[in-house]
RNA sequence: GCCGCUUUAGCUCAGUUGGUAGAGCAGCUGAUUUGUAAUCAGCCGGUCGCAAGUUCGAGUCUUGUGAGCGGCACCA
C-alpha cells in the first residue's frame, strides 16, 4: 500500500507539499521514520507524532485526487516534450480521473496521438523525476510564465507568494500538493478529447481538453475500464432500441418517438401519477400547443425566452409553441373568480412542449426538443408557501421512493435576466431554503441559475453514467401572476395577488423514463414492464391450449402477458425472454396442466417455483399493485 | 452552436495498399415437438448517411452536408 503524507508543518509546504511512505503498515506508522522528500531520506516521525504530517492513502478520495492531479502535470509535460509549442490552461483533477485544457496553438490533436503522449508519459514516469515546490513572487511569476497568456491571466488573479511545481524540464503554476515524483504514476489512460472554452466561457478561445485517468495500481485501472465499459450496458439509447421502447429520427431531430413497449411504460407512469395527483388535490387540464406571440409578450418568455422557442405564422398573425405550459394554466386560472378558499388551488398538466435546445447538447431522452412535463401550477397565499411546497416534496420523496431514486436539491437563485422586483426574489428563495430546512432536505446552491420569473429548487437525478439531470423542480413565481393580474377575493372581499409555484415530479416524463431504463437496466419493476408474464408451453401441440387459458385468465387480471409458442426449444424461448426482460416466464407443461398449476421463473433467477394458477394470480397482482421493485 | 470522433443489412460489427460488399444475431421457409439461457438446414436482406470531386475504377482518397457519440457552452 502507499500512502501519501500531507504536510500541514509551513517549512514543510515549503520544501514539498508531499512525501510518500514506500511500504507503509498503518499500524506501525509510528515506527515509521525514513521518508522519500525530493529524492532525499528525511526522518519525520516528530512531525507525524505531533500531527504536523498526515498520511493518505494514494487509494484514498484525496489520495486519489493527488495522484490524478500529479497526472495531469506529467500529460503536460509529455505534451510539452511533443509539442514544444502547446500552452497550458487549467488541468485540475476531476470526479473520476483528470484533465488539461491545451492550445496547441494551429496544430490539431486527435486521438490517434494519444499513444504517442501516453508512451512519452511512460518514460517519465520511469525516470522518477521529483515534484519540487517553489514560491514565486507576483514578478518572479510572471517573468516565469510570460509566453503563456492563460497563466499570465491566472497570476494578475493572485495575490501574495504564487506557488508552482516543477518536475524536470516542466514548471506548473499551482497549488499542490503532489505525489513526490512522477514514479508514482504508472496506471493511467488518456480517455477522450473535447473542445473546452477558456474559463467556461463561449466567447473566449476554444482549448484542447484531453481527459485521462490514473490509479493507484494496474488493477484499479482496469476495473474503472471494466466498468465504463459496463456502463454502456444500461445506456438507456442502447435498452431503447433493443427493448423497442422509443426511437429517434432524421425526420424530427431530437423529438422521441416512442414505441408500443415505451409507450406502455409512459403511460404506467401517467396512471400511477394521475391516481397520486387526485389523491392530492390536483385538477387537471389541458392547454393548447400554439398560443399567439401577444401571450408570449406578457408572460416574459418572448423577450427572455425566444431563441427557445419554436414559431409559425397563422393568418398573417405571429403564433409559438409552447416551451412551458405556464401562461396556458394562468389563462386557465383567470377564466373564474376565486375566493381565497379555494387556494391552494392545484392545476394540473401533462404538457407536451417544444424547445429549441443547440443540437450539441442533445442527448438521446436526457435532452431533447419537445418532451411533455408533468406540470403543475399551485395559486397559493404568501402564507401557505411554505407548507405547500413541503407537502409538494414529501409528494417528490413518495414518488423516487417507489422507484429507489435517490437525488440531490439544488436551490438556483436569481439569474442575471431576470424579471421582478429584488425584494420579492430575496423573499422567494428565502422561503425556498425555508422549507427545506424545516422538512429536513439538505441543499445546496446555486447561484444563478433560477428561471427568470423565480428561484426554484431543483431535483437531481444520477443517470448510468453518474452525469445528473435535473428531474423534478419546485419554482415560485410572484411575477407571472402579476403579469397576467391574477387574483383571488380574500376574506375581506379584496382582490389579492396570489403567489404562483410551478412544479414537476417527473420533470420531462421522457427524461424521466430515460432514468429508469438505466436505474433499472431495462429490467423494469413488474408494474412498469412493458411485458409482465411469458407463457411457454413445453410442446406446442399437447399444452399450447391449456397455455391459452393461462393467457385469458391473466389478461382477465389485465396482465400484459404473451405466449411463446415459437418452433424452439424450451432453453431458447427462456433465453429470448430473459433478453428480452420479461420479469415472469411460466412454463406450461403436462404437470402444469393436469393440476391447474404454473412454473414461474423470476428474470434473472433460476429457481423454478411450482404454484397453482390462482395462486401466482394472487402473488402477481400483489407485486403490480404495491410496485414490487 | 463550438472542438474531436463515428456513420456499411432491422441490430452488433468485418471489409487489407482504391478493383463495384461479408459475418453473427434477428426475420422468413422447411425439418425437428422440444421440461429451464441459443436444434439443424435453406432463403431473404445493403444506391456502404447524403451530395459533389479526384480516378479507367471510390465503402476505401478529397471537399461540402445530415445525423449520432464524448465533452464545452447552453439547460431560461
Amino acid at each position: 500500500m502507499k500512502v501519501v503524507f500531507k504536510g500541514k508543518a509551513a517549512e514543510f509546504e515549503e520544501a514539498n507539499g508531499f512525501v510518500v511512505a514506500k511500504k507503509f503498515e498503518p499500524e506501525t506508522y509510528k515506527k515509521f521514520v525514513a521518508f522519500v522528500q525530493n529524492g532525499v531520506q528525511h526522518d519525520l516521525s516528530e512531525k507525524v507524532e505531533e500531527g504536523e504530517i498526515e498520511f493518505i492513502d494514494i487509494s484514498s478520495r484525496e489520495g486519489f485526487e493527488i495522484l490524478n492531479h500529479s497526472s495531469s502535470h506529467l500529460m503536460a509535460q509529455a505534451i510539452k516534450h511533443l509539442y514544444p509549442q502547446a500552452k497550458f490552461g487549467f488541468g485540475p483533477a476531476i470526479e473520476e480521473g483528470f484533465y488539461y485544457d491545451v492550445d496547441f496553438g494551429d496544430q490539431v490533436l486527435t486521438d490517434k496521438d494519444f499513444a504517442e503522449i501516453e508512451a512519452e508519459m511512460k518514460k517519465l514516469s520511469k525516470a522518477a523525476i521529483p515534484f519540487k515546490r517553489k514560491n514565486l513572487s507576483k514578478e518572479e511569476a510572471f517573468e516565469m510564465f510570460k509566453d503563456n497568456e492563460y497563466k499570465v491571466e491566472r497570476i494578475s488573479e493572485l495575490d501574495g507568494n504564487i506557488s508552482c511545481y516543477e518536475q524536470g524540464d516542466f514548471v506548473d503554476l499551482c497549488r499542490g500538493p503532489h505525489v513526490p515524483n512522477t514514479s508514482y504514476i504508472k496506471y493511467f489512460k488518456l480517455l477522450s478529447l473535447a473542445g473546452a472554452y477558456w474559463r467556461g466561457d463561449s466567447k473566449n478561445k476554444q482549448l484542447t481538453r484531453i481527459y485521462g485517468t490514473s490509479r493507484a495500481s494496474e488493477e484499479e485501472l482496469k476495473e474503472y475500464l471494466e466498468l465504463v465499459e459496463r456502463r454502456k450496458l444500461n445506456d438507456h439509447r442502447r435498452l431503447g432500441k433493443e427493448l423497442g421502447l422509443f426511437m429517434l429520427s432524421d425526420y424530427a431531430q431530437g423529438m422521441p418517438f416512442f414505441l408500443p413497449n415505451g409507450q406502455i411504460v409512459m403511460n404506467e407512469l401517467i396512471n400511477y401519477w394521475r391516481e397520486i395527483h387526485a389523491r392530492e388535490n390536483y385538477l387537471e387540464i389541458m392547454t393548447p400547443t400554439m398560443m399567439s406571440k401577444e401571450l408570449w409578450e406578457t408572460s416574459g418568455h418572448w423577450a427572455h425566452y425566444q431563441d427557445s422557442m419554436y414559431t409559425t405564422e397563422i393568418d398573417e398573425k405571429e403564433y409559438a409553441i409552447k416551451p412551458m405550459n405556464c401562461p396556458g394554466a394562468i389563462l386557465a386560472y383567470k377564466s373564474d373568480l376565486h375566493s381565497y378558499k379555494e387556494l391552494p388551488l392545484r392545476l394540473a398538466e401533462l404538457g407536451h412542449v417544444h424547445r429549441y435546445e443547440a443540437s450539441g447538447a442533445l442527448n438521446g431522452l436526457f435532452r431533447v426538443r419537445a418532451f411533455t412535463q408533468d406540470d403543475a401550477h399551485i395559486f397559493v397565499r404568501l402564507d401557505q408557501v411554505e407548507d405547500e411546497v413541503k407537502r409538494i416534496m414529501a409528494l417528490f420523496d413518495e414518488v423516487y421512493d417507489v422507484f429507489g431514486l435517490s437525488y440531490k436539491i439544488v436551490l438556483s437563485t436569481r439569474p442575471e435576466d431576470h424579471i421582478g422586483e429584488e425584494n420579492f426574489w430575496d423573499l422567494s428563495e428565502k422561503a425556498l431554503a425555508k422549507a427545506c430546512e424545516s422538512s429536513g432536505h439538505e441543499f445546496s446552491i446555486n447561484e444563478g441559475d433560477g428561471a427568470f420569473y423565480g428561484p426554484k429548487l431543483d431535483f437531481k437525478l444520477k443517470d448510468a453514467n453518474g452525469r445528473t439531470w435535473q428531474c423534478g423542480t419546485i419554482q415560485l413565481d410572484v411575477n407571472l401572476p402579476h403579469r397576467f393580474e391574477c387574483s383571488y377575493i380574500d376574506e375581506h372581499g379584496e382582490k389579492v395577488e396570489p403567489v404562483m409555484l410551478h412544479r414537476v415530479v417527473f420533470g420531462s416524463i421522457e427524461r424521466f423514463i430515460g432514468i429508469l431504463i438505466e436505474h433499472f437496466g431495462g429490467n423494469f419493476p413488474t408494474w412498469l414492464a412493458p411485458v409482465q408474464v411469458c407463457l411457454l408451453p413445453v410442446n406446442n401441440e399437447a399444452h399450447l391450449e391449456y397455455a391459452k387459458e393461462v393467457e385469458k385468465e391473466l389478461k382477465e387480471l389485465g396482465i400484459r402477458v404473451k405466449i411463446d409458442d415459437s418452433n424452439e426449444k424450451l432453453g431458447y424461448r427462456l433465453r429470448a425472454a430473459s433478453v428480452k426482460k420479461v420479469p415472469f416466464t411460466l412454463v406450461l407443461g403436462d404437470k402444469e396442466k393436469e393440476n391447474r398449476g404454473v412454473t414461474y421463473r423470476k428474470l434473472g433467477s433460476a429457481e423454478q417455483i411450482p404454484v397453482s394458477l390462482d395462486e401466482f394470480k394472487v402473488l402477481i397482482k400483489d407485486i403490480i399493485k404495491n410496485k414490487v421493485r
